[in-house]
DNA sequence: CCCGATTAGTGCACCCGGTCAACGAACCGA
DNA sequence: TCGGTTCGTTGACCGGGTGCACTAATCGGG
């Protein structure tokens, strides 16, 4: 457990289970007084100031400029992590392309990098990798973690993809590859779930000891966080929801699936349904968003069976898992505007009727995110598990 | 945490963390010696003798006559719970009937009632349960805790029904109005989430800290268990795959769902859609059974089809939450025997492509367990929150 | 303007649940 | 019989957390 607190400190810091709790609820719930921690902690105040003492000491909480609450009694002193203290890489994985970011402790991306695969070729994809995290590494401040996400089977807890289809890798070691090219701890994890760490920590999932994340992009994925802890399946494979059957005469996905949420929602099918019907080869998914926004019917009805298909999917997550809270998100989830009556009448429609549908929250996605996603990863991984 | 075990004991035990970790450790899985448990609870060795001493003296523990390993090094001790130290009354209400078992520690069933329920009035059932209650208590031997489970919205961590269908009650503190009339702390939950709890603990799910529990039967139900821990959504609202669709042009339930698992898979939809094909209005579910074993296509056809549904269904709830296992259970799941082929090719069918399909273990259904259920859910209550 | 009321934070003695280290116990095989 | 090995116990000790008494800082009211 010391090795987290004590690199690059003046002081090094021995950490107690408490003290990563603390330091813990206020990275997550942002500046709170030593009273407030302590009644959320269930522990006493005494222990609070024990706590806290050489946390602030090494620098790693800061004492925040209280603005008065106007209450009775005397004024709490909120408390705050110093977020700049420690940095993280964090780096995606497509089948083309590499995005890497690099983000302090609350996860604000500091500078970022994208730049096409070279191949898939393992030693050249742990070179590129290499030279990304040396040019995000600022000299003086050394990187506290590592964190790299892709689509496929990985988790934090063990050094090796399983498998990445699209990668064309399985049973690869990258962890240890790359935390031998570049002496930081690294952590590898699925892209969603990196996805829904970020959500749970410093998005919408935050105050929700339960949510569901459901993406929207080149697939659909699924995150699940049941008991304020990020769910990861048997070798990591929870949240498989692309392949859902929506319906049975639909139209077919890439594995012969007939009706399945892929084949509806996914931006390539949803491209691909719209290029045909109109015939029309060359259209991006961006113009089919414009049309269906200006209401063209061919692209209109697409989108609202994707939405329809959504719908169902976040409905279905919800039946069996029972979330306070879904967030839906994605590299198209801005589509949901043109889609959102078909989204919501399917998710009232496929909602068991013993309960009301769960709340959606629209999260607006940047194509960084997938990155941030990994580095907090990669600071979760450290914070709690070392 | 002292009410627990200081009740009818000679010599009353104060209660550590460690302590109860131990019990339920020894109680889950059996006979261990101390050796062993320190090994897996992360204890030391020491720690483990100073435990057990005081719940060996208070009779919670014994040390099993220990059958010799033939090992080098001096034969360990195992220790194990006295089972007969506590009982349970565990009680299911469905819609016209009351199941009720008195159970020991390791939820062994030691006398069952079963009855016609009165009506819904609450008095009267209160009444009826309170009667059952002491019809089931030993004399000298006070009760531990009494579980109610049914089908609806409920939890062990609050005394009120949400809702139950069936019985026709919404927001009823019916925990309260049990432990009052009965004198003996009285806990709720849903029937599902009872019966998960019980192969958790003393069934297939025993040394699995995820899996999913399945059942046919009236109704579909599931429970999921993930990172050791009972999933319960808000308000009790998890696992409700009953309505999950499995196609859109299937037969119709009595929500007007069309293609729903319910509407294929559980017994009264079965024995409706045969009787209907044949316009034998009075088959019975079991007749229907024996016709599809004999192999009358039409009910060969039914079973079939409800054995894909039910095969879908698990698939679609493994692609989610990524159990190591599923366990399928209910009143009818002696079905599974007509449609095993059914079962496993639209498992297979529906498992996400990059995994396997989940183990399935089937596993045969007595009428009283969902009464065991009941008692293992307060039993668990007891030993874990409190 | 002072004085209780109220809430926040600190210092210090203490407690108690665990570990550590040493040892005794009970088996094996040579 | 004796070393090897694992199990279990004992007693000293350690350290994280609590309890309690105290100080700090603000408010509203007489």
């Amino acid at each position: 457990m010391v090795p987290v607190f004590s690199q690059s400190a003046s002081v090094p810091v021995r950490l107690t289970d408490a003290m990563r709790s603390v330091f813990v609820e206020l990275l997550v719930h942002g500046p709170l007084s030593r009273a407030e921690v302590a009644r959320r902690l269930a522990l006493s105040p005494s222990a609070l100031t024990k706590v806290t003492k050489p946390l602030i000491e090494a620098g790693y909480l800061l004492e925040a400029a209280g603005e008065s609450p106007a209450t009775v009694g005397r004024p709490s002193q909120p408390l705050r992590v110093d977020a700049s203290r420690m940095a993280f890489v964090g780096i995606k994985l497509t089948e083309d392309e590499l995005f890497a970011v690099r983000t302090d402790l609350r996860a604000t991306i500091q500078k970022e990098v994208a730049r096409p695969l070279a191949g898939h070729e393992i030693d050249d994809v742990r070179g590129q990798i290499a030279d990304v995290v040396g040019e995000l590494t600022v000299p003086g401040r050394p990187l506290s973690a590592v964190g790299i996400s892709l689509a496929g089977t990985a988790t934090p807890s063990d050094p090796v993809v399983h498998t990445a289809p699209f990668l064309g890798w399985s049973q690869l070691p990258l962890a240890e590859m790359v935390e031998e090219a570049v002496s930081v701890p690294t952590v590898l994890d699925n892209d969603v779930r990196a996805l829904t760490a970020a959500q749970q920590w410093f998005g919408e999932g935050v105050g929700h000891s339960s949510f569901a994340l459901v993406t929207v992009g080149a697939g659909i994925g699924c995150g699940v966080v049941v008991g304020d802890r990020l769910v990861s399946g048997r070798s990591g494979a929870t949240g498989l929801v692309g392949h859902l059957q929506i319906d049975d005469r639909g139209p077919l996905c890439e594995r012969g699936h007939r009706g399945c949420a892929r084949a509806y929602a996914s931006s390539p099918a949803i491209r691909r349904s719209i290029a045909a019907a109109l015939d029309q080869p060359d259209l991006t998914f961006d113009d089919c968003l414009a049309m269906a926004a200006g209401g063209h019917p061919v692209a209109r009805r697409v989108f609202d069976d994707a939405g329809a298909a959504l719908g169902q999917v976040v409905a279905t997550v919800a039946n069996i898992t029972g979330p306070e809270l879904v967030v839906l998100s994605g590299e198209t989830v801005h589509m949901y505007n043109v889609c959102a009556e078909a989204f919501q009448a399917a998710l009232i429609r496929h909602t068991h009727w013993t309960t009301t549908p769960v709340r959606v929250v629209v999260k607006p996605f940047a194509f960084n995110e997938w990155a941030r996603g990994a580095a907090v990863a990669a600071l979760q991984h450290l914070l709690l598990h070392r």
